[in-house]
DNA sequence: AAATATATGTCAGGTATGTTGACATATATT
DNA sequence: AATATATGTCAACATACCTGACATATATTT
């Protein structure tokens, strides 16, 4: 018997059990990310920036070390990208009164402006998730996840996904 | 006025409505994401690997064009990780016999062993999820979907996340 | 049969975002 | 004075994406 030999058969349905909420999250995701993407190239930006761009603003004032600890990345991955949100004026960096070797980071106004821009998409695109749930869907609370992360894909994927993907489960 | 001085004010409340909702997706999909991470480094792949090998034992059979189509990535992009997921063993080409031109991608026998070890991490950490939202949880919808994604996200994250961004807010 | 379209593969070079390791500087703490 | 902490910086490298150009085999159209 070779072992390298194609499996024809599909998957069993308790193997699949999860796959729905797997995939969910995964397109889910990407669409949500995607919003925000469009706009942060025309300032030359990527999502590192408008992570860090996100955090500054949610917690003005927090210390280099505390955003490397929220986004779990190295000092100098962090370092290119907020010399460039300093450099075009989205952040600046003041020395803390109380121990001079900590630099708090705060928005400018500039900077508030393109985060709050970046969250209202992504706050929209949740807005409308939630409205569509309908209520129906409801009678398991899994299934108010499900609709959430149905409604937060893009339409184009949603219907070729459901195509490819489904067995027949729809949310509207 | 300097436009480039710091903003120390925190946002509004009703600019937050959804950043609760916005940081839960950012947190919840790196814990999901960086369950299979670990898994996949002893192989020498990635993520990408993943998401190859995840949708070839979804839809066994299906071409590259498809795939590529689901990725939203580019064929020189997709070749590379196709290519040692063949050579590793861990999925096959066959041609398809009413076109000659497509390259149907099977998984072989040790292929779906691995996506379903990799499931099965992502499975588990999204049933521990919706068994542990608490059923006073659900006077709206959205606090189902909010749970849920707390849930998700791992217990070192939640506890330090709840110190540095929340209002007071604990799901058990 | 010849021309064109489609599905896939491959070469070459570029970008964004991460990594490790080593070292520098200023400020706090012991 | 010695050590620890917070930050910054230089250099080299890895991964996973990109664009553009070109090649090959097979289908389809004319």
């Amino acid at each position: 018997m070779n072992e390298a030999n194609a499996i024809k058969m599909p998957m069993s349905k308790e193997d699949c059990e999860n796959f729905r909420i797997i995939e969910l999250l995964f397109f889910a995701y990407r669409s949500f990310v995607t919003d925000a993407d469009e706009v942060l190239s025309e300032y030359g930006f990527g999502r590192a920036h408008h992570r860090v761009l996100h955090f500054t603003n949610r917690i003005p004032g927090l210390t280099v070390a505390e955003l490397l600890d929220i986004l779990k990345i190295t000092k100098q991955s962090l370092s290119r990208v907020l010399k460039e949100l300093i450099e075009s004026g989205h952040i600046v960096q003041h020395r803390a009164d109380n121990d001079g070797r900590k630099r708090l980071l705060y928005p400018t106004k500039k900077g508030r402006k393109l985060a709050l821009k970046l969250s209202q998409m992504q706050s929209k695109r949740i807005e409308t998730a939630f409205a569509n749930i309908v209520s129906n869907d409801i009678p398991r609370q899994s299934h108010a996840v499900e609709a959430f992360l149905q409604n937060m894909i893009d339409r184009s994927d949603r219907d070729f996904l459901d195509h490819l993907l489904n067995e027949g489960v729809s949310v509207d």
